[in-house]
DNA sequence: TATAATTCCTCTAGTCCCTAGAGGTTCAAG
DNA sequence: CTTGAACCTCTAGGGACTAGAGGAATTATA
């Protein structure tokens, strides 16, 4: 049995976190102490580990409580979830992507030069391409 | 003069947003018609622009007040800020090329197999990956 | 030009996912 | 058995929007 304090640090989810979650009905401690304090078990502790793992990959709340209520009976529904998931999760790598490029290109090739603004390259993304 | 919708659709910032971002104080509309609705310049566009390149760059509200008020005069200091961000958008992008390594497993090396269940790949790194 | 449809206004309140703080209780080490 | 760390509940705040009410202004159509 661990306590609210062990599994935070074990799955890297703060305690404050984990007392949400709870709330929110991700969670629960199997246990409480005499002096209520929660106690959770080898499976709380998994179950915390996969909620953050999901938190992770950007998966909202209400979806970690559909996989963690509906899912776990119905393959299909989980791995549909996932899937769709993929996409998302590929957009925002692609958009990083760009935004990434573009702040190399403000950070370097404006270096120390007065001619192109920070404020303009941030503003606009074909001003400092080209012009030096 | 543009009216927030017309700035709205140019830029892809939603009007209300728009008008959040005027209470933040981003940004001001540089005129009212007679009946008090906003009317923005080119500048208030480009403006806009930049507030929204910057917001998808992952710029917090008060950095771009930042940028927008003290930086203008300031090359080197928006120049440190540009410089700073790429770090975190850097490991925001190696976090999420991890993630979408794992939605990749989740959703094709357990496809239609019971046997991985979607609920354990997501709690578990190393299981789907050796298993089949 | 009248009227209808659309856009705009302000304001308040709600959403999501936490995070912080107050004020107090319980637990475990020494 | 005492002390200090960890725990409890509860309320409120924070960031960045988003939605809705209730009404006024603008634009397009007849």
């Amino acid at each position: 049995m661990f306590s609210i304090g062990q599994i935070s640090t074990r799955t890297g989810v703060k305690v404050p976190t984990i007392r949400y979650y709870e709330q929110m009905g991700l969670i629960a401690a199997e246990e409480r102490t005499e002096g209520n304090q929660r106690r959770f078990s080898q499976d709380g502790l998994e179950r915390l580990h996969f909620i953050r793992h999901a938190r992770d990959l950007g998966l909202s709340i209400d979806m970690i409580r559909h996989l963690l209520t509906i899912a776990p009976s119905n393959h299909a529904e989980s791995h549909r979830i996932a899937a769709e998931h993929l996409g998302e999760v590929r957009d925002r790598i692609a958009r990083l992507k760009r935004l990434e490029a573009e702040l190399v290109r403000i950070k370097d090739s404006c270096d120390g030069k007065d001619e192109c603004s920070v404020l303009s390259a941030f503003g606009d993304h074909s001003q400092c391409a080209s012009g030096h």
